[in-house]
DNA sequence: TCAATAGTGTCTTTGAGACACTATCCG
DNA sequence: CGGATAGTGTCTCAAAGACACTATTGA
């Protein structure tokens, strides 16, 4: 995984206060400028059926009353964003413990026509499996998982908000270990090649996609000098019609969740 | 260029208004909720004296009075992110038409003793050259340029902002024509090296740095099939108590600048 | 003639990509 | 035995990395 993929690291606590702080902050009052209002919306993924999925909630309200949107909603005013992301997404599909991450800060001032609003972006990365049933929020009439190769039309800038989206998977698909948080504890390498290949649009060559796969096999004593993605199990799925085929999990599966 | 690397495409308007909307509009009052601030705060980089450098500012205002600052500001009601940020990247510098990106959002409820301030982080980069005189802001005493590599104590998460930044640049060295940026029109091989260097923070091995470059050279009638990223120009520039060095410019200069 | 730096090529290793056949299971 | 899918190896090409000497200039 490349450094560059991890969340801004270190302490996110700020520096010391200093005396002179606790002085002027007893006096202080937060000033009376208007402000924008600050939501989060979350792009929720999952592949299903050999497809990208995205769930989407059809708005019951005006604006874009009837077109199809990310859900999202307001930070509160003691949340952090992550938390805001995290309960959002809860409330949506009532899941936790998934990948989550921030993608981007949409906030063009007529982006919202009530008024300003300011959304910071985030997508979540979900295994269908792990699907509890779906919940209308209360401003949705409506829930559904599109395929992002076939979307509606979207209210305010969602569709660029699912665009930026997919790009942001595809580059991230070739240099980390994303692509896990799709998949069950257990699966098939050709699983695997499947979301690959549905995130990235295209077609994957089997034998070249595995040789890219580090992985662990069985019944090599193998010094483990290298670090490997992949581990081979013990285990097999039948198969319907032809043979059984292995199966495997991913090894230091964490990665970014934020639970 | 990797696609990746682009900001958020397709269009920023919001799809079509329907009737309804309209309807409810008219009726439409902001809501009374409490709301977060919303700032920008603008990491400024460039290279100078073979090192990285950052602005920042002392604060000569509690909290964190004395600390050092990453600058930055309010985002107005009426103004994009980025146009809030390229403004306080004109007060600070004096400077327009750099290449500014979007970093990441950093909400966590207590970064501002004060207040809920949510901020949304830029960087920018300038070439040395550009420079004009720095400006102290009204809320900064005094402003200066620091090495990346040995930051005084700052306020706020601006630590972690710089930490990030700093991963951010490095990843997209590899990828993107970033580096461009940060130097002049003309420029010797040898100075963009060191640009390279002093951002990964190591020694790069001149010949394997040059030959990873795609040159369009002088005196080669080369087809131009591939798309070149530096041009050979025919001047030199005198050496000091050495021989006269090539000068060469980047073809496609132009790259996320938001003037 | 010395100090300082520009400029230049080869070999090796590694990863990416193109490409086709056999084995297994079920009906 | 026919349909469906798993599983597997080689060759070629490109890119990355290790590595050292000569040429030019000014003092």
């Amino acid at each position: 995984m490349a450094e560059s993929d991890l969340k801004p690291a270190g302490s996110a606590l700020p520096a010391q206060l200093q005396p002179a702080d606790l002085e002027y902050l007893a006096k202080y009052h937060a000033s009376d400028y208007e402000r924008p209002s600050v939501t989060v919306d979350i792009v929720i993924l999952t592949v299903m059926e050999q497809d990208l999925r995205v769930l989407l909630i059809r708005r019951k309200l005006p604006p874009y009353q009837d077109l199809w949107a990310v859900p999202g909603g307001f930070v509160g005013m003691r949340e952090s964003l992550d938390a805001a992301a995290r309960r959002e997404l809860h409330e949506e599909t009532g899941v936790d413990n998934v990948y989550l991450e921030q993608l981007y800060t949409f906030g063009d001032p007529d982006r919202d026509p009530r008024t300003r609003v300011i959304t910071v972006a985030y997508y979540a990365l979900l295994e269908a499996g792990k699907l509890k049933t779906l919940r209308a929020g209360s401003d949705a009439g409506e829930v559904k998982w599109w395929s992002m190769y076939s979307l509606p039309e979207l209210a305010f800038d969602h569709r660029q908000i699912l665009d930026y989206t997919l790009q942001r998977l595809r580059g991230k698909l070739g240099y980390s270990n994303i692509a896990f948080q799709l998949l069950p504890e257990k699966f098939t390498l050709t699983e695997l090649q499947r979301v690959y290949e549905v995130i990235l649009g295209e077609k994957l060559d089997k034998r070249n996609f595995r040789k890219s796969l580090s992985i662990r096999e069985l019944n090599r004593p193998g010094r483990d000098k290298k670090s490997y993605m992949l581990e081979e199990l013990p285990e097999t799925r039948p198969g319907g019609n032809y043979g059984p085929t292995k199966l495997f999990r991913f090894i230091d599966r964490v990665e970014k969740i934020i639970s």
